[in-house]
RNA sequence: GCGCUCGUAGCUCAAUUGGAUAGAGCACUUGACUACGAAUCAAGAGGUUGCAGGUUCGAGUCCUGCCGAGCGCACCA
């Protein structure tokens, strides 16, 4: 009933608190602190306490840089907020505060645009690419499961998901002073491969595997879920097989060997296009001769329980118990994830241990963590799941057993051969041409994956996918080849000089002070999208700073924007490279 | 039936975690390349935030109840 709500709203508090923490820590670190400065100079001015969080960012820029409203003290002092809000504009100054004014019970507060830039760029040129990087990870090692594609099957859009939202939340933990470690946990074990055996056995042939080795494969797996709707008898066969290739029978086993190198080729040549790399292959088959031990330890604990012939743990009344092995004697999903997890803890050490898995396993996860509890595992508050929406067609779950899938290499085959037409379009005497087009090709795909949360659920639409306009890879991609191609022609400087700034100017130097906080945010909610939303961000201020103002033209402010190109050029390159994605200086 | 995740412009998504006039992109209409890359920029139009209550100075955001969608609910993974 409701206690179920209430379970999960327990987890969900502890994700939070445990943002929140990451968050405040970043603020005491020396990096961007301006939130705390403003803080620290409203401080002087009241006797009421101020905290970062009740500073905001106004939503437009005519009513400042930052904000505070002062609703929250009304109360207290007995004062309406529109008072305070005067009384406080009226009293405060700072070197730093052009000037503040009272609207609507909000102090508004206007920067020094001189001394703010002047301070922002000379930090992004000392520090480089270094600029948003942070220590709040201390270096604790933080294990990643993601991509985890099935063998003998095609790697789907599926799993382009967990690829590469994985693949940014490693890059984002390490710009964040975590080690990350990526584990592709390749499905490689469990009854699908009996049914393949069998499948094989039955209508199958080696001269045919050969030579197209994942298609044929999924075609007899599709074709035995087909007769099995029939003969019921073949699961039954399949779910011997399985337990066959368990026990360790050579035939069986030397198939399975062939189809996991065959398909293991196939997922590279994917991983080499997308610039994906792991520090581990460990699948499933490998926890196979590491699981007696793990159930025999559930049973000195007295947490097995027999159940309609199979052996299940009990994780509470209102879940369905969690299943460790089969009345047939043969393992399951959770017992080698159970496995798996113990593993990792004692090989890694690690202070967060994330599973980078699609929404509708939430269930599978929640028990995990339960059954590590129950043996007595602190560590397993340190296991988090990381769910994301499915990818639909027209509305519906993709399913590779109705042989209903769309195939990854297809799709970005066909965004390369885009990219490849537009350059020829734009820009035929590129030299390079196949190496951007494949990063333009492949980033667009990236990018309009991880530039919505995770959660939702995308409906695929190919057209969109492979847009070059508006919120899209290529548009950051294209921005920063712009920033570069003027950084080419600039003349080379070291010093810079600030004069004025203009508004197109101060909505960018905005924008690069954001950076630092964004990614530790983007870190600590395991979000991509959020990095994402805001290189478009960036990459529209600089558009329009470029569309609007001579950069070159103009020698009293050249040093100065030469400065601020080279520091987007910076942080562009940055975010897209936590991102995953290439960032040529042409295209 | 129960649980999880959701519901914002025609479409795809934002909204600084409860703050000011709910913002972008796509598509549509219009304007700008002898200034640095037009995969761009500038402008226009587009809204009862699924519905109904509640909490409070203030709700797209929190609570309750409906309606709708997707996923999941022991011998698949």
């Amino acid at each position: 009933m409701a206690k179920i709500g209430k379970l999960s709203g327990t987890a969900e508090v502890k994700l939070s608190s445990h943002y929140y923490d990451e968050t405040r820590a970043f603020f005491s670190l020396g990096g961007i602190q301006l939130k705390k400065e403003i803080v620290s100079i409203l401080q002087r001015f009241t006797t009421e306490t101020i905290d970062d969080s009740m500073i905001e960012i106004p939503v437009y820029t005519h009513l400042g840089d930052y904000a505070l409203p002062c609703f929250p003290f009304a109360k207290k002092l007995r004062q309406s907020p529109i008072l305070i809000a005067q009384e406080l504009a009226a009293i405060i100054q700072d070197e730093s505060i052009e000037k503040t004014e009272a609207v609507n019970g909000y102090v508004n507060i206007f920067m020094k645009r001189k001394s703010f830039a002047l301070s922002l760029l000379t930090t992004l040129q000392k520090q480089g690419k270094q600029y948003g990087s942070s220590n709040v990870g201390a270096g604790g090692i933080v294990s990643i499961d993601m991509s985890s594609p099935n063998i003998a099957k095609p790697f789907s859009m599926g799993h382009l998901r967990s690829t590469v939202i994985g693949n940014s939340i490693a890059l984002l933990h390490e710009k964040s002073g975590y080690q990350p470690v990526k584990i592709n946990h390749l499905g490689d074990w469990g009854t699908q491969f009996g049914k393949l055996l069998v499948a094989y056995r039955l209508w199958g042939s080696e001269k045919k595997v050969r030579e197209a080795p994942i298609e044929t494969l999924l075609a007899l797996y599709v074709r035995f879920h087909e007769e099995a709707k029939i003969d019921d008898s073949l699961n039954d066969k399949g779910r011997a097989a399985f337990k066959s290739l368990e026990d360790g029978d050579t035939e069986a086993l030397a198939l399975w060997e062939w189809f996991r190198t065959e398909s293991l080729k196939e997922f590279q040549r994917i991983y080499d296009l997308l610039g994906v790399s792991y520090d581990s292959f460990q699948g499933e088959a490998y926890y196979n001769d590491k699981m007696d031990s793990i159930v025999e330890e559930l049973h000195e604990r007295n947490l097995l329980v027999a159940s309609d012939g199979a052996l299940v743990v009990d994780v509470g009344e209102h879940l369905p118990p969690c299943l460790i092995k089969k009345s047939d004697g043969a393992t399951l999903y959770a017992t080698r994830d159970i496995t798996a997890a113990i593993h990792r803890k004692h090989t890694y050490h690690f202070v967060k241990s994330l599973y980078v898995v699609g929404n509708e396993q939430s269930l599978h996860f929640e028990q995990l963590k339960i059954v590590l509890n129950k043996m007595g595992y602190a560590w397993s508050d340190a296991i988090q799941h990381i769910p994301f929406g499915l990818i639909l067609k027209d509305g519906k779950k993709l399913s590779t057993r109705k042989g209903k899938i769309i195939l990854l290499e297809e799709v970005l085959k066909e965004a390369i051969l885009l990219a490849e037409k537009t350059i020829e379009e734009k820009n035929p005497q590129l030299i390079n041409k196949k190496e951007v087009a494949k990063s333009v090709g492949v980033g667009a795909v990236i990018f309009s994956d991880l530039k919505q949360h995770r959660k939702h659920d995308i409906e695929f639409d190919l057209k969109k996918m492979l847009q070059t306009e508006g919120e899209t890879g290529p548009y950051v991609q294209y921005t920063f080849a712009r920033a570069c191609s003027i950084l080419r022609k600039a003349p080379a400087q070291i010093a810079f000089e600030v004069k004025d700034v203009n508004d197109y100017e101060w909505e960018l130097i905005k924008a690069l002070k954001q950076f630092p906080s964004v990614v530790l945010r983007a870190t600590a909610e395991y979000d991509p999208s959020i990095l994402a939303k805001y290189a478009v961000h960036l990459a529209q201020s600089f558009n329009s700073f470029y569309g609007n103002v001579q950069i070159m033209n103009d020698s009293k402010h050249l040093s100065y924007r030469i400065g601020l190109v080279q520091s987007v050029v910076i942080v562009l390159e940055e975010s897209l490279r936590l991102l995953g994605i290439k960032a040529p200086t042409e295209m």
